[in-house]
DNA sequence: CGCATTTTGTTCTCACGTTCACAAACTCCT
DNA sequence: AGGAGTTTGTGAACGTGAGAACAAAATGCG
């Protein structure tokens, strides 16, 4: 019987080429892109195998969790062995889709969109950025990382133009859904907004928020408990509700 | 003796100023920052009272969630009124830990450090650039955001004189375990790590990260099976799979 | 005063995520 | 070839989080 439930066998693989059972769980998602960097450091120290463990250490995670989160993709790697690096790190990028080139916008070159424009992450990740908008006319025609800004009116020419699925918004909070309601107007289905505001889009499109001062607010709550040495932290602490959350890496 | 197990009746409510059983999820804690932000918000639109629903719609969740995670903090609506949105905005803010100021240095005046230090978002919700630290001596001497940068090895002097608690890590990724070692070494238990990096800390230090790149390749990955419009994909959304994770707000 | 209405706070159930523990599978050595 | 040693992949137990649903408490009206 237990024979029967394993999938890779015979008949299974004669499906398309991307396998069965195909569900991968977001937290899993949300890990992928750390254990891509962690191989990318193995491979440019000339590692050429690691085991779970070694690769679990470099992502800053257990090796249960690990071996869990690549077991969804496949089995990539040898049992006694490990994972071959460079093999691993190729199905670990086809499996995100960095394999291929995402054209992005960025909306919004003020403090932020300026050094999120001369990133050099986005490039050397998958990620090319292929215009920079703003709604100020004062900023329109600057050159930013070799980039010229554009009228915020040009949106709709460069999404079709480039076909752009991912727009990123850099703009002050009372901007940002006007923005993100333009962008899905146009056909774009993947927000990441840094502007520190709630914006709401229609189902199918993913938003991800990135908020700076929220990041800290929740360090300064975890601070507050510490600094509160009296009775209620030693009473958690007994429970190990101390380590708990954003704790050790 | 179901009795017995309730613990908020009666005599424990004699315990010191702040309550009972208080140990708030860290899921809640994470959101708690964007009710406040929701609260100030009505509170700029001259709104006095809200009702769970109300502040839910703002803030981007539901009501019943957003009635849970208040219940950790304690009973501050009227049923069948609602909420002062004063009142909330102070308790939450207190919970927080936003009523007093926090000191922070920032390490790292590269593209992000710049752009970090020039965020206006970070004095206004209770946090105060006390310092901009960088190793490189081309950089140490200018002015950023009307603060003076100094050299990495002033950390020690800076983070005593202003009894500094978090630090925000915008090096690149070779340099942030240094940083963070020597912060951790000197007191520091909070970190906020831009860099593309894992940083491994002792148990009691709290680091939370904040990576872009990792934000985009998650967009990517969600956005390559859209694109997939194939049989899987529809199968996925058959199981309503498909708006699941970083979806809708 | 009593009743209908509103809205909170809480309980219950289910789904998701993490961790443990172990069998399966591979290598290496004798 | 066979056994000892390693390491993966996964089943099962556990803990946390989300959402539905409802009882409790407040208001307002007749």
């Amino acid at each position: 019987m237990i024979g029967w439930v394993r999938l890779e066998s015979g008949a299974v693989t004669t499906r398309s080429s991307t396998d069965a059972a195909r569900v991968i769980p977001e937290a899993t998602v949300a890990r992928l892109p750390v254990y891509l960097r962690a191989l990318t450091a193995l491979a440019d120290n000339g590692i050429r195998t690691c085991s779970s463990e070694d690769l679990a250490t470099a992502a800053g995670v257990n090796s249960a969790k690990l071996r869990k989160d690549l077991s969804y993709l496949g089995s990539y790697g040898t049992r006694g062995v490990g994972y071959d690096v460079d093999y691993l790190r190729y199905q670990i990028a086809r499996e995100i889709g960095v394999t291929q080139d995402w054209p992005v916008v960025i909306v919004g070159i003020g403090n932020l969109g300026h050094a999120l424009a001369n990133y050099s992450g986005f490039r050397s990740r998958g990620f090319r950025v292929v215009a920079l908008l703003d709604a100020d006319p004062a900023l329109v025609g600057r050159t930013v990382a070799d980039i010229a800004v554009r009228p915020f009116d040009d949106l709709d020419e460069i999404v079709r133009e480039h076909d752009v699925a991912i727009g990123v918004i850099a703009t002050p909070a009372h901007a940002a859904q006007d923005v993100a309601d333009r962008m899905v107007g146009i056909g774009i289905t993947s927000i990441l907004n840094f502007a520190p505001a709630v914006v709401a889009v229609p189902e199918g499109v993913d938003v991800r928020k990135v908020d700076l001062s929220i990041e800290l607010q929740i360090l300064a709550y975890h601070e507050q408990r510490k600094a509160n040495g009296g009775a209620e932290a030693a009473a958690a602490a007994a429970d190990g509700v101390d380590a708990a959350g954003g704790g050790a890496a």
